[in-house]
DNA sequence: GTGAAAGCGCTAACAG
DNA sequence: CTGTTAGCGCTTTCAC
C-alpha cells in the first residue's frame, strides 16, 4: 500500500537481471572457475570448452561485473585522470582537451576505464585519499600549474604519470611525458631568422611553469645562435586580450620589429589585431609564428605558421605508460614527444 | 646496490596495506555493521559511538573500498559520460568542453565517480553492453550529431540524460537538457531589429541537427514579428572559412543588408573579414550578432555581440538530473537552459 | 585441464 | 541502537 513505486526505477530490471558467471557456467555445463578462465583468456582451457563457454556467454549476453571482479582480483581496472581545479580552465585549452581525448581514445582499446577527476584544491585531501584508497590502479595528472605537482608524492605508492615536466624533476617522483618545448620554440624562431628577420620579439608565457620557461628559452637559443638581440620580450597569459596588450607594449618600445614568436596561438591572435591596427602587415612588416596549432591557426588571416605538438599523441602516450607501469614494466622516467613546425602564411 | 629501485613503484605498498572496515571495527571496539552505519551516515547510531568510530577511521586513515561497497549494495556510484567518437571533435569544441567540465565539477561534490567513455561507432555494442552490464548507475550522452541518439534506447533501462534535444523527442526515450536555441536566436535578432536594422540576413548552421534548425527558426520569428523580410539566409558549417563564403554569397545578392545574425561566433568571424574586405563597417553598415560567446568573441574587432549559453551550467544540470533519476525522483523529460544576450560593440 | 572451496571488503536484513 | 549472519559475483589456490 505504501508508495514504493519510485523504487521501480531500480527494480525495473526485474525483466532481465544481468546474467552472472554462474548462470553461464550452468548453461555451458562447466564450473564457474572454467568460465572465469575463459573470460580471462587463460591459456589452459580446452579449445572445445572455450567454444562452449563463449557461445553460452553470447547467448546470455553476459557481461562480467566489474565490482566483483575488482574485489576478487584486487585490481580496479580504473585509471584516474586528475585535473586540478585551478587548471579546470584546462577544458578551455584545446591542447589539454586534446590530451584528454588522446587518453580516452587509447584507454578505450584496453580493459581500463577512465575516471575523470577534477580535484579542487580545497579537497585535495579527498582526492589524495581516493587515489590511495585502492580505488584506482594508476593515475594521470594533467595540469597547467607546476605547483599542482603536489600529487608528485603519490608516485611512489601508485603508478602515476604527469603530463608535462614537473617543476623540479630531480625532486619529483613519478613519470612524466613532456613535449620538447625548447626545441619547438627554437625551430619556430629559426624559421623567423631564416626568413630574414633581424629584430625578433616574443610574447612569452607564464614563467612559473615549464612550458612558459622552455619556450622562452628556445626563442633565446635561436636568437643567440644567430647573434641577434634577445631583449624584445613581453609576457602574456592565455587570452587573445593578453596577447593584444603585450603586442601594444612591444610596439610602444619604438624599436623596429620584423618578427614575432608567441607562446601560444591565442596570444598570436591578439597580437594580430594590434599589428593590423598599427597599420602593419603580416608577414610583410612583421612575420609571426605561434605555438599550439590550435583550431583557429589555419583560419585566421593570414593563416598562422605555428608549432604542432600532437597533444592527442601525448595523451595516448601517457595512458600507455601508466598501463605499462601497472603491468610492472620498467619505463624511463621521462618521455619527450616531438614537435612539428607547421608552415602557413604568417611566416 | 642493484637498480631495482624502479620496482619499488609497485612493491612500496608493503608498508601500509589499505585498512579494512573490519580493522576499524576492531580498533573502535564495535561490530563491522556499526562501522558501516557510521560510514554511511545512518541516523541511528549513538553519537558517542559515532565519535569513537570516526576517530578510529581517522587514525587508520581508512577509505572504504568502492568495489566491495558496490558489490554488496548493488550500486556502482559511477556515472558514465559517453562521447560518441564521431563527436570526439567535441573536445575541439569549447562548448562541449565546458559541458564536460560542468559535469565533472558537479559530480565532484557528490559521491559519484565520472567515467569518461568515448564510444567508437564500430564498437557501439561494446559500449552498450558496458552500460547495461551493471557497471554504471546512470549515463550522460553528449553529441553533436543527433543521429548518435542511437543510445536513446537505453533510456528505459538505465537512467540516462542527453545533452541537446534529440532529433525526434516524441520517439526518443530518456531525458535531455537543451539550451533554448530558438529563444536565443530570437533575442539576438530582436537586438538587430531594435537597433533599427531593416534588412537582416543570417548565416545559418547545419539543418540536420536541432541547434541549426532552432536558431534559424528564432531568427525567422523575430523577423516575422517585426514584419521584415526573412529571405536573406545562407548556410555555413563550423569554420570561419564557411562564414566567409556565406557572407560573400549574401553580398553577391546585391540586396542591401544592414544586419546579420550568425549561427556561431566562428561563422561571424569569417563574415567579419568579408564585410571588411567589402569596405563596409561594423556595426555602422552592418551590425552583427553571433552565437556561443566563445573565448574569441570579446577580442575580435569590434567585440562581438553574441549569445551566451552557459555550457558549464548545462553540464551541471545534466549531472544533477541523472543523479535525481538514479535516486528515483521523477524529473520532467525536457529541461531547457536559458540563454543570455551579451552586448558588446558589433550590434 | 577442470572443479571445489574459500574468500575479496562491504552492506543488509534480522534478531536482540 | 548494535551485533550476527549471509551473501553480492568473481578469482584463485589446491586437489583431482
Amino acid at each position: 500500500m505504501t508508495t514504493q513505486d519510485s523504487l521501480s526505477t531500480r527494480a525495473g530490471a526485474s525483466a532481465g537481471q544481468s546474467p552472472t558467471l554462474e548462470m553461464v557456467a550452468a548453461r555451458a555445463g562447466v564450473s564457474r572457475a572454467t568460465v572465469s578462465r575463459v573470460v580471462n583468456a587463460s591459456p589452459k582451457v580446452t579449445p572445445e570448452v572455450v567454444e562452449l563457454v563463449q557461445s553460452a556467454i553470447a547467448e546470455l549476453n553476459y557481461v562480467p561485473n566489474r565490482a566483483a571482479r575488482s574485489l576478487a582480483s584486487r585490481k580496479t581496472q580504473v585509471i584516474a585522470l586528475v585535473v586540478p581545479e585551478s587548471t579546470a580552465k584546462v577544458f578551455d585549452d584545446p591542447f589539454f582537451a586534446a590530451v584528454i581525448q588522446g587518453v580516452a581514445l587509447y584507454l578505450a582499446d584496453t580493459d581500463y576505464t577512465l575516471n575523470l577527476l577534477i580535484a579542487s584544491e580545497t579537497k585535495s585531501d579527498k582526492t589524495r585519499r581516493y587515489l590511495l584508497g585502492g580505488n584506482v590502479d594508476g593515475a594521470l595528472v594533467v595540469s597547467h600549474h607546476s605547483g599542482d605537482h603536489s600529487y608528485t608524492r603519490l608516485g611512489s605508492t601508485l603508478p602515476i604519470v604527469f603530463g608535462g615536466r614537473p617543476i623540479n624533476p630531480e625532486t619529483a617522483e613519478g613519470h612524466y611525458v613532456d613535449v620538447d618545448n625548447v626545441a619547438g620554440a627554437r625551430v619556430a624562431t629559426e624559421r623567423l631568422v631564416k626568413r630574414g628577420c633581424r629584430s625578433i620579439a616574443t610574447i612569452a608565457g607564464p614563467q612559473d611553469m615549464p612550458p612558459g620557461i622552455d619556450r622562452l628559452a628556445g626563442w633565446k637559443q635561436a636568437l643567440d645562435a644567430a647573434g641577434l638581440d634577445d631583449s624584445l620580450v613581453e609576457f602574456g597569459d592565455y587570452s587573445p586580450a593578453d596577447g593584444a596588450a603585450a603586442m601594444r607594449r612591444l610596439l610602444a618600445r619604438n624599436v623596429p620589429i620584423d618578427g614575432l614568436f608567441t607562446y601560444s596561438d591565442q596570444l598570436a591572435a591578439g597580437a594580430y589585431s594590434v599589428i593590423r591596427e598599427a597599420g602593419l602587415s603580416i608577414p610583410g612588416d612583421i612575420a609571426v609564428v605561434g605555438y599550439d596549432d590550435d583550431r583557429h591557426a589555419g583560419t585566421v588571416d593570414p593563416p598562422l605558421t605555428t608549432v604542432n605538438q600532437a597533444p592527442a599523441a601525448m595523451g595516448a602516450k601517457m595512458a600507455e605508460i601508466v598501463v605499462r607501469l601497472i603491468d610492472g614494466d620498467e619505463v624511463e622516467t621521462a618521455t619527450t614527444m616531438p614537435t612539428r613546425l607547421v608552415i602557413r602564411e604568417s611566416a
